[in-house]
RNA sequence: GCCGGGGUGGCUCAGCCUGGUAAGAGCGCCGGACUCAUAAUCCGUAGGUCACGGGUUCGAAUCCCGUUCCCGGCACCA
């Protein structure tokens, strides 16, 4: 027995769960958990939604919200969504629970004990206009080194100098260039993750790591740039408190980001105590040396967040243990391995909550059995690179390899074998092709079971549709419904259900709901999730009662599928949550924005930035230079002449070095861009109501 | 512009870390067989200068350098 503890990235809850999410991060431990609990091994699988920081306020301000709806709410649909893909948690938390802030609390307590925690005073660039912090990336200025004159605040373009904001000679905001930035002080807690340098090279070096390559390069290259202290507080409002009732920190919160990886180890404590009756359950999971039992962590998570599990995380866990050992507690245990997948792109387009590029969970599982996508998603998963979702090829593959290879070789075999007996049949002596089918079926499960101990789920799922083809294969040759030999007929026909039998086990992982059907079809009693992974070599039990068999998948419908490929713009509105009422502004309001019509003049790109245009538009009494962000949304020459609607008393704004006097509205429908016109010719310089 | 990832038959991908009996799979195409099965299955043919150029090596898709194209992140979308 092994025991496995299996954490799975927290889904920030802001929105809803793309496909992206599922082949990234979600659909692979689930498959991981479910082969392991075969295999006869403890696992303990945990995550929740990420409920804290910026974001969420800005969601929670754009649909009048609170914080708190918008969490709730997008932390059910996540709750559903899993549920809906059959992805099993022992339990799917989230960071905003009273459990979660305590055990963050101690974890920081123990690390502030071990002195890992330091107050240290930093010298934050200020808008006073704004009252508020500026994080230093939206801070621009002259460049010390080099007198770049749009260093920004965090490294300099130029030179490629790492940079500290008030380095910056004549900083300003990029939010607000005209506004006088102040450098005021703010104190923030850091944790000194330079002290762990060595420890971690060491952790990093030594210890034997089956890592992706991926995993290691990046790794790999944090360390070599030397480890930085990192603040884990901030100037925001939402988010959880320091951990006492210090006044220092009255106003700030914990950084989101180290708060939440504490919910792998929170969420274990918080699964021991609620769902085992028994708060010391987490404990073989997490404590070193527990006992005898080989105990292994696995994060499973996308590219963009390997350093954070690399070292960030163990860098906690390292301190923290620190702080448990003192008091006389094990240590807890780091990861074993980090399997990180690439992305998963749709049409060679990234999912994107923001730009509506994606296909929703809870859509596409309206449409489509819940195997169907978990097949075609295994069968594609980004593991060594950037994959595509394409509709054309969900279809292929889910008809053609699904349905056709797999699904009816099953239920090809199943009928064949309830027409003729009507159970498990006897079989009797083997020929050289039977042997070859059951050596078939061994061959696969060693193959299948060494790429699952790896964490490796695409050749897995491939390899097993194989075994299909093979069983396509031997039924061929051996044509049962030819066969006279009654004892001859019972022997192949027991050796394709040998094969039928061998998929639903292996299959199970991966599409646990069409394995069971099969399952039962089979006659076995229980659950396939109950079988052994080794049963996978031992046939049908003789004799067994057959039920009426059923087809095992449904074939997608074509045109069905390909319509979806065709709207290509997911983004629309059933995506989104109906708007609540939008906060309303006065007319007063709305009469104080200046709109203008205008006509382009001129385009230009921008000389310093890809996505940028500079136009020159005529608005009657003046000209007016803008610079627009639809280079990537509008060809140039159809903007050339255009009758436009502009923002004329618009507050000048620098962008990247070229002043832009006003706004040119357009509407935006994800990357659909249309500039406003007017439906006649009417006199640049025209007021618009 | 900076950083990162990638360019393998019509399509989707594997192989690259650990160079050599590997240039592979599925789909698609073309031809044939079969009829138990959801017009499913099986057999066979064709199809690739492994982006381009150079280097290292006895030998490179695989290692190194350069070029080019694509994608992503950041800058940026008043």
């Amino acid at each position: 027995m092994v025991r496995i503890f299996i954490g799975v990235a927290w889904p920030y809850a802001n929105g809803p769960l793309h496909l992206g999410h599922v082949a990234g991060s979600l659909l692979p431990p689930d498959i991981f958990a479910r082969y392991h609990r075969m295999q006869g091994n403890d696992v303990l699988m945990v995550s929740g939604s990420d409920e804290h920081g910026t974001p969420i306020t800005v969601k929670a301000e754009e649909e009048g919200l609170t914080p708190r709806q918008v969490v709730d709410h997008w932390h059910k649909r996540h709750v559903d969504a899993l549920d809906a893909l059959s992805i099993d948690f022992d339990l799917f938390t989230r960071t905003s629970t009273k459990h979660h802030e305590k055990w963050v609390h101690t974890i920081f307590q123990g690390l502030q004990d071990e002195g890992y925690i330091e107050e240290r005073v930093m010298n934050q660039p200020y808008d006073p206009e704004a009252e508020r912090f500026l994080p230093d990336r939206y801070v621009e200025g002259t460049c010390p080194h080099c007198a770049f004159d749009e260093a920004r605040g965090d490294q300099c373009d130029a030179c490629g100098k790492t940079l500290d904001a008030n380095e910056l000679i004549d900083p300003r905001s990029t939010l607000n260039p005209d506004a006088e930035i102040e450098f005021r002080e703010t104190t923030h807690a850091f944790f000194l993750l330079s002290k762990l340098q060595n420890r971690l090279e060491a952790w990093f070096n030594d210890e034997e790591h089956p890592w992706r390559g991926n995993v290691e390069r990046f790794t790999q290259n944090w360390l070599e740039e030397g480890l930085q202290d990192r603040p884990v507080t901030r100037d925001i409002e939402w988010g959880l408190p320091w951990i006492d009732n210090d006044p220092t920190y009255e106003g700030k919160r914990i950084y989101v980001w180290f708060e939440a990886f504490s919910g792998y180890f929170t969420a274990s404590v918080q699964w021991a105590k609620e769902t085992q009756g028994d708060k010391n359950a987490w404990k073989p999971f997490w404590e070193e040396s527990y006992d005898g039992e080989a105990t292994r962590h696995y994060y499973f998570l996308a590219k963009d967040n390997i350093p954070f599990h690399t070292i960030l995380w163990p860098g906690i866990l390292m301190a923290y243990s620190d702080a448990r050992e003192s008091k006389g507690q094990p240590r807890l245990r780091l990861p074993y391995d980090v399997p990180a997948n690439e992305y998963l792109n749709l049409s060679g387009e990234q999912f994107s909550k923001s730009r509506g590029v994606g296909i929703w969970v809870h859509e596409i599982l309206e449409r489509f059995e819940t195997d169907a996508v978990r097949y075609y998603l295994a069968a594609n998963l980004p593991e060594t690179r950037d994959a595509d979702w394409t509709w054309e090829d969900f279809l292929s593959k889910v008809n053609g390899e699904l349905v056709a290879a797999y699904g009816n070789f099953a239920h090809r075999a199943l009928t064949l074998t309830q027409t003729n007996f009507g159970h498990v049949p006897d079989p009797g002596p083997t020929t050289a092709a039977d042997q070859r089918i059951q050596e078939t079926i061994q061959t696969l499960h060693e193959t299948v079971t060494d790429h699952l101990e790896n964490a490796r789920f695409k050749p897995p799922i491939r390899a097993i549709m194989e075994l299909a083809r093979e069983g396509n294969r031997y039924i061929d040759q051996e044509a049962p419904w030819q066969i006279e030999d009654k004892e001859r007929l019972a022997t192949v026909l027991f050796h394709c259900l040998s094969v039928v039998r061998a998929l639903a086990i292996l299959t199970a992982p991966f599409l646990p709901n069409s394995a069971q059907k099969l399952w039962q079809m089979l006659g076995e009693p229980g659950t396939v999730h109950d079988a052994s992974w080794d049963q996978v070599q031992a046939g049908p039990t003789p004799r067994t009662n057959l039920p009426e068999p059923n087809p095992l998948f449904q074939k997608l419908d074509e045109d069905e599928v390909l319509n979806l490929a065709n709207q290509d713009d997911p983004d629309s509105s059933q995506d989104e949550e109906p708007k609540e009422d939008a906060t309303m502004i006065t007319f007063d309001d709305f009469q104080a924005i200046d709109l203008r019509v205008g006509t382009v003049t001129n385009v230009e790109d921008h000389p310093d930035a890809d996505k940028l245009y500079v136009l020159n538009v005529d608005i009657g009494e003046e000209e007016r230079q803008l610079v627009a962000g639809l280079k990537e949304h509008v060809p140039q020459d159809e903007l050339e002449g255009l009758r436009c609607i502009v923002v004329a008393n618009l507050e000048p704004a620098t962008i990247r070095g070229v002043e832009s006097q006003g706004m040119l509205l357009a509407a935006e429908d994800g990357d659909l861009v249309a500039p406003l016109t007017t439906t006649q010719e009417i006199r640049e310089g025209s007021e618009v109501h």
